[in-house]
DNA sequence: AAATATCGCAACCGCCGCCCT
DNA sequence: GAGGGCGGCGGTTGCGATATT
C-alpha cells in the first residue's frame, strides 16, 4: 500500500498506515473516558493524526476488549459457511451471531479460505441444506394456513346453525383439540351448553415425549427469531 | 539457498443510510 | 424537503510471514 497512500505519512493532515502502541494506547484511553461514538472528534480530544473513521476501525476490529483472538474454530466455520448460505455478503449480520468476531475477521476468512478455491463443495451444500429448509418450512406454513382457513369455515357453519347449536367451541380452542390429539390424548371441547353452563376437559388416551419444540440442526445454529426474513433472495 | 506463490491480516476507500439543522 | 456530517458496511489493496518449487 505504500506505493500507493504513503504508509506512516500524513495524507491531508491524517497518518496513515499501522498504527503505533502510542495511538492505540491514546485511543483506548479515549474510549475508556468518553465510550464509543463521536469519532471525528477524537483527533481534536486527544492530537491523534488519524481520521475518525480510522479510529473506528481499529477499535472495532483491534482493541475492543471483547474480541475472541485466535483462529476460527470449526465449529465457527460451520457457522460461517451456513449463515453466509443465508445471508450472502452481510458480514456484519453474519457477526453478530459470533461473539468476539468482526465483520472484517469474517470477510477476510470467507476470503482466503472459501473464495478462492476448495469449498465450494461444503459452500453449495450449505445452500442446498438452507434452501431445502425454507421449502419445507414454507409447506408448513401453507398446512397451517389451510388449517386455521378450514376451521374458520367450520365455526361459520356451527354460527350459522347456532340456534340449534348445542356447544360452540372457539377457534383457538379447536386448534389447541387438535394439537392434543396429535399428542395422543382425547380432548372435550369445551362447549357452552344451553342453558349457560361449561364442560371442559381433556383425558390420556395415550402420550410420549413431547419434542415438538425440539431443536433442529438448523435452529441450533443461531437464533431462529429471524426467520422472519427468510423471503429475502440470497 | 534463492525465487516465487500463497496465505492471513490490517487498513484503506467509496458508497449508503440515518440524523440533525 | 435539502444538504451536510457522521457512522457503518462491503470491497479492495498491499505488506509480512510462510510454504512451495
Amino acid at each position: 500500500m505504500d506505493g500507493h497512500y504513503g504508509w506512516g505519512v500524513l495524507a491531508a493532515g491524517w497518518r496513515k498506515g499501522p498504527w503505533t502502541p502510542q495511538e492505540d494506547k491514546l485511543l483506548m484511553e479515549h474510549v475508556k473516558l468518553h465510550g464509543e461514538g463521536r469519532w471525528n472528534s477524537i483527533s481534536r480530544l486527544t492530537g491523534l493524526k488519524r481520521s475518525g473513521k480510522s479510529c473506528r476501525l481499529r477499535w472495532v476490529n483491534y482493541l475492543r476488549p471483547d474480541l475472541k483472538r485466535g483462529k476460527i474454530t470449526p465449529h465457527e466455520e460451520a457457522i460461517i459457511i451456513e449463515l453466509h448460505a443465508k445471508w450472502g455478503n452481510r458480514w456484519s449480520t453474519i457477526a453478530k451471531s459470533l461473539p468476539g468476531r468482526t465483520d472484517n475477521e469474517i470477510k477476510n476468512y470467507w476470503r482466503t479460505h472459501f473464495k478462492r478455491q476448495k469449498s465450494t463443495k461444503n459452500v453449495e451444500e450449505a445452500r442446498a441444506r438452507f434452501l431445502r429448509q425454507q421449502r419445507e418450512l414454507k409447506q408448513q406454513q401453507q398446512q397451517q394456513q389451510q388449517q386455521q382457513q378450514h376451521l374458520q369455515e367450520q365455526l361459520l357453519l356451527l354460527e350459522r346453525n347456532a340456534k340449534d347449536v348445542v356447544c360452540m367451541p372457539r377457534i383457538e380452542e379447536m386448534l389447541w383439540a387438535q394439537e392434543v390429539q396429535e399428542m395422543g390424548y382425547t380432548y372435550n371441547l369445551p362447549c357452552v351448553l344451553q342453558g349457560g353452563e361449561f364442560s371442559v376437559g381433556w383425558s390420556a388416551a395415550g402420550g410420549g415425549e413431547d419434542d415438538r419444540w425440539s431443536e433442529g440442526e438448523w435452529g441450533g445454529l443461531w437464533n431462529m427469531d429471524d426467520l422472519g426474513v427468510l423471503g429475502m433472495g440470497i
